[in-house]
RNA sequence: GUGCCCGUAGCUCAGCUGGAUAGAGCGUCAGACUCCGACUCUGAAGGCCACAGGUUCGAACCCUGCCGGGCAUACCA
């Protein structure tokens, strides 16, 4: 049932028995994109804003929507009063409530679920991570916003894959291999992991600040695992195992999993077909002994994408192209989304035209999905100085927390070790998506770990007090339910937030922002919490009471379809 | 210099793509548990929506300019 279109074709037959024969009337489309919800409950729950008609109709607009209002007559749907310019709409509540929830009740775990996306595939290529370092928060939000858009993508119908595009390949290898070389062994590395990689690595940097021939050595090794000399590939293969390895422990406690690893080594033998179409298609040229694609011609302000370094050596542009092309060749993809932070947006800005320029229509459908830069007490992160925040420390610090509160508050729960990983982990997921993905962060501590107010904590506090009810409603004798028992403010705003539940899910897809479900979930929260604290459910009347337990049936349905869609656990009980 | 992005309450941010009196959380102050989970709820104080023009019946939102900040700007990724 979709609201909207209802009062639509509703108001389009008004308009069309008032003012037949008046040419460029709207259409019901039109007339659902004009309609809004008001501000104030005083005026109503939806509002037609008649200025729209004024120019067509050649009448001021509180006349249009006093005529307009007189011509609405739908006693079950709703009252259509005129109140200044504009026609407002007041829904027959308890139909609204019986409605509305059905629609929830019916649709069980897939309201909001769609198949619009049937047949189509989205490429996400989020988190790519790097290998031989460790995951820190600077890669929180890639891997939240990309894990995030993944299952609003698969709910929504749409056939996904998971990419992460690990950075598995450039000079810095050698240089590891190198340090290794002279300062590692087996034993130390297979022990500490992508800890003891990242002390080599940091090593290697002071030495060769007095050691330049060291510099020279890192790329010898570079070029050793180019040509795929045996032992410097086992080690560079064993380095890239430790490193998944260890990264796993955080993908798992964040519920993140991918389709494919294919990272740039994966690509490095894939691009002389770029370098092939580029020249056959005449784009390529020479500039400063670098081959580039010139991308000024149409004025566009960009500087040249460089395709080639004057040694003949490819680039990462280079790379990502040829990863592109075989992703469409393997994936055929509706949409191939990039989520990476902004400061990268030249660069893909500057291939995406590339792509454009080779001939493919769909270069229209690579997306940067930019996110803001995460610093630390006003600094940027940086692993080599040390000043980094470590995610696998974030979250245990988060879930002991979420502990130690548990302790406090609810000393008899089960399970108390797995509940505090929930909810502290959800904290984080939850702050890391309460914003606009294009807004800087300065992380701090108490930030992340706020379960105060609107956090992570809140809403899951939300869903375990419905499940709690509905646990000992589970007990008392079913009855009909009286819907009018819904009719008071607060039992309507909350019966509103779930009926926008489905078009918030589309808008987050539309506009590549899990904070919209963030945003939406916590609104249904507040309303429930006001709901709960205003009405009483288990000990009124049968019917109401019934009415009452199907709205937090709805409610916590929702709000575990809106965890689950942000990359959120919704335990039961906390 | 040029390009992209961001300026909304003391702080962190929403604002449904142009609509009615600009909202929320934190913080501050004042309240509500003999009652279904108080990790909850209610109220108060707090604003030249950076600034100036323009378009429009109507602008935080669109256009132009300007100020402030971030990022990027050829052989790293």
């Amino acid at each position: 049932m979709d609201m909207k279109q209802s009062l639509a074709e509703l108001i389009a037959q008004a308009i069309e028995s008032c003012y037949a024969g008046v040419p460029e009337l709207p259409t019901v489309a039109d007339i659902s994109g004009y309609l809004e919800i008001p501000p104030e409950k005083e005026m109503g729950d939806y509002a037609f804003p008649c200025f729209k008609l004024s120019r067509a109709l050649h009448k001021g607009p509180p006349q249009i929507a006093g005529m307009l209002a007189t011509a609405i007559d739908a006693p079950n749907l709703c009252e259509a009063k005129q109140q200044g310019g504009y026609l407002n709409f007041f829904l027959h509540r308890s139909n609204f409530a019986q409605q509305s929830l059905n629609a929830v009740l019916d649709a069980g775990d897939r309201y909001g679920a769609s198949d619009v996306g049937a047949n189509k595939t989205i490429c996400l290529d989020f988190s790519s991570i790097n290998i031989a370092k460790r995951f820190h928060i600077g890669h929180l939000s890639t891997t939240m916003i990309g894990q995030s858009l993944r299952r609003i993508y698969t709910f929504l119908g749409y056939q996904t894959v998971a990419i992460n595009y690990l950075g598995d390949w450039g000079t810095q290898f050698g240089k590891l291999l190198c340090a290794y070389q002279r300062w590692g062994n087996q034993a130390e590395v297979e022990r500490d992991g992508v800890e003891a990689l990242t002390r080599l690595y940091v090593r290697f940097h002071e030495e060769a600040e007095s050691d330049p021939a060291l510099e020279d050595e890192g790329r010898k090794w570079f070029k050793a695992i180019e040509d795929g000399d045996a032992e410097a590939v086992r080690l560079f293969t064993l380095f890239k195992e430790l490193t998944l390895r260890d990264t796993q422990r955080v993908y798992d406690m964040l519920g993140v999993t991918f389709d494919s690893y294919n990272g740039e080594a994966f690509f490095n033998d894939k691009m002389g077909r770029v370098i092939d179409e580029l020249t056959q298609k005449k784009l390529l040229t020479v500039s400063e002994g670098a081959s580039i694609v010139d991308l000024d011609e149409e004025h566009t302000g960009m500087p040249p994408c460089l395709v080639l370094k004057k040694d003949g050596a490819t680039l990462y542009a280079t790379r990502d192209i040829a990863a592109a092309l075989w992703r469409m060749d393997e994936y055929h993809f509706d949409k191939c989304l990039y989520v990476v932070a902004y400061q990268q947006d030249l660069h893909f800005r500057q291939w995406f035209k590339v792509i454009e320029k080779m001939g493919y229509e769909w270069a229209k459908d690579l997306v940067h999905v930019a996110f803001g830069m995460i610093s630390y007490e006003g600094q940027s992160l940086s692993t080599r100085k040390g000043h980094v925040v470590f995610l696998e420390e974030l979250l245990l610090s988060a879930k002991e927390k979420a502990l130690k509160i548990i302790e406090e508050k609810s000393p008899n729960l089960e399970n108390k070790d797995e509940i505090a990983r929930q909810v502290g982990i959800g904290a984080v997921i939850y702050a890391d998506l309460q914003n606009n993905r294009i807004k800087d962060i300065d992380f701090s501590w108490d930030r992340a770990l706020s379960f105060e107010g609107e956090t992570g904590p809140y809403v899951q506090y939300t869903h375990a007090r419905c499940c709690s009810v509905l646990r000992r409603a589970a007990e008392l004798d079913p009855a009909e339910p009286e819907y009018a028992a819904l009719e008071d403010d607060y039992a309507q705003e909350l019966l509103r937030q779930l009926s926008r539940f489905p078009a918030a899910v589309r808008e987050a897809a539309e506009r590549y922002e899990p904070s919209i479900m963030t945003r939406t979930v916590t609104e249904l929260c507040k309303a429930y919490n006001k709901f709960y604290y205003e009405n009483r459910i288990l000990d009124a009347e049968s019917g109401v009471r019934e009415a009452r337990v199907r709205l937090t049936t709805a409610v916590r349905q929702t709000i575990k379809t809106g965890l689950y869609l942000i990359g959120m656990e919704a335990p039961e009980r906390m």
